[in-house]
DNA sequence: TCCTAGATAGGGCATTTGTCGTATCGGTTG
DNA sequence: CAACCGATACGACAAATGCCCTATCTAGGA
């Protein structure tokens, strides 16, 4: 089995110490690296055929943390490791709110990115020890995250909140409109109006979109 | 350095195949072992000089995740890695609650068990990938350590959870189809599959009952 | 008072989805 | 070996969805 891995990471002498790392592993190729996500986006488009995606989170233009959230939303079968110099709360709770599938340190050794590859792609978690001790007491107390997901502030009505939590329950818009007292193209409406006023194009999103920013 | 290791177990066929485990590394070794946790208590009222207790959860009269409890209260300074042969989410949380310093799996072998227990001695977490992946869904999904009231048993081949992955971020069957370099067909009968397994009959229904079973 | 936002409602249309079939191939297991 | 499961793939069809248009009524803010 061949590992098809791409390094994004915008300090080119470490991209050039990881391909050193795994360049003693001969079922391992670097298909390509980006210098940040935007570039990394770009070579997606191009070619999306890649197993495992080492990111670093400091990074011009587009950071670790929002590039992997984008690359999961549009290519959730690539598997992404973050590979990185810091190793604080915040950073490893936003890269595994991200869906981040590991989260390995830069001074990592050789076999053990290697291990740590193979057991992401054997649908484990690759993790040192120590973000390992940091993401127990974060289950152990989770009130010390904070959700920053909102920024941007999203106000729907009243009505649209109603509508968007029966969207959430996966019922037609024949069924909502029966249960709000309402005709199917009303509700149909006010979908049209959530899905703008929240930019998405689908239930699903909505949703999920609706329950990161505690709306429903 | 020499670590100071209790084993608690009430299979005592097992806690001599961990014994034997451990009997390669010099440094290591084994203070006394208990058969259930209030042996375990009685005998750390005598000698608490300990460094590591490996604990099986599965166990009559004082059951693991208890004594954990119990240990870490009295005894905080003593770490505790749970040692069991079942990764149920249920049992994974309620450790990690109870102050579990690490979570390994029975099948292991004797290197990791060493590593495992010189990593939690250098301030880390002894843990297996699948387990460090549970945990990962876990702190992204709260929600469903409390949903766990239907514990029906629900297996997706490995192919279904990559659709369903997918299906959960919004995407089409034609995009997913592309994504997994699948025909949109075969992305179809996957679907139909997953629908009946979780006996669902849309996709928001499908990624919500996945979601509650932490299984994407 | 005028304007805007929200709630209501309808029509139309291309695409997607959910649900039926059927079928082949490879591996596992009894 | 047979039976079964999983992964692959195609066709058909009704229903649902996403997105565009227009339109009316009401309440509250500029």
């Amino acid at each position: 089995m061949n590992l098809k891995v791409a390094i994004v990471d915008d300090n080119t002498f470490l991209i050039h110490a990881i391909k050193e790392k795994l360049s003693f592993f001969e079922d391992v190729s670097i298909k390509h690296t980006s210098l940040n996500g935007s570039e990394l986006l770009t070579q997606l488009e191009h070619n999306h055929n890649l197993d495992v995606i080492l990111m670093d989170i400091e990074m011009p233009v587009l950071d670790g943390i929002e590039t992997t959230q984008m690359v999961k939303q549009k290519y959730p079968h690539i598997k992404i490791v973050m590979l990185t110099a810091f190793d604080n709360d915040e950073n490893i709770f936003n890269a595994i709110k991200a869906g981040a599938d590991g989260y390995l340190l830069k001074e990592i050794n050789p076999e053990d990115l290697y291990n740590g590859l193979q057991e992401t792609m054997n649908g484990g978690a690759a993790m040192n020890p120590s973000i390992a001790l940091k993401t127990l007491k974060l289950l152990r107390n989770p009130d010390s995250i904070k959700n920053q997901s909102d920024k941007e502030e999203i106000s729907l009505s009243k009505r649209e909140v109603e509508v968007l939590e029966q969207l959430s329950k996966g019922l037609s818009y024949t069924i909502i409109a029966e249960n709000l007292f309402l005709s199917p193209s009303t509700v149909r409406k006010h979908i049209e109006n959530i899905y703008k006023k929240l930019q998405v194009h689908s239930k699903i999103e909505a949703v999920q979109k609706a329950k990161n920013h505690n709306i429903i």
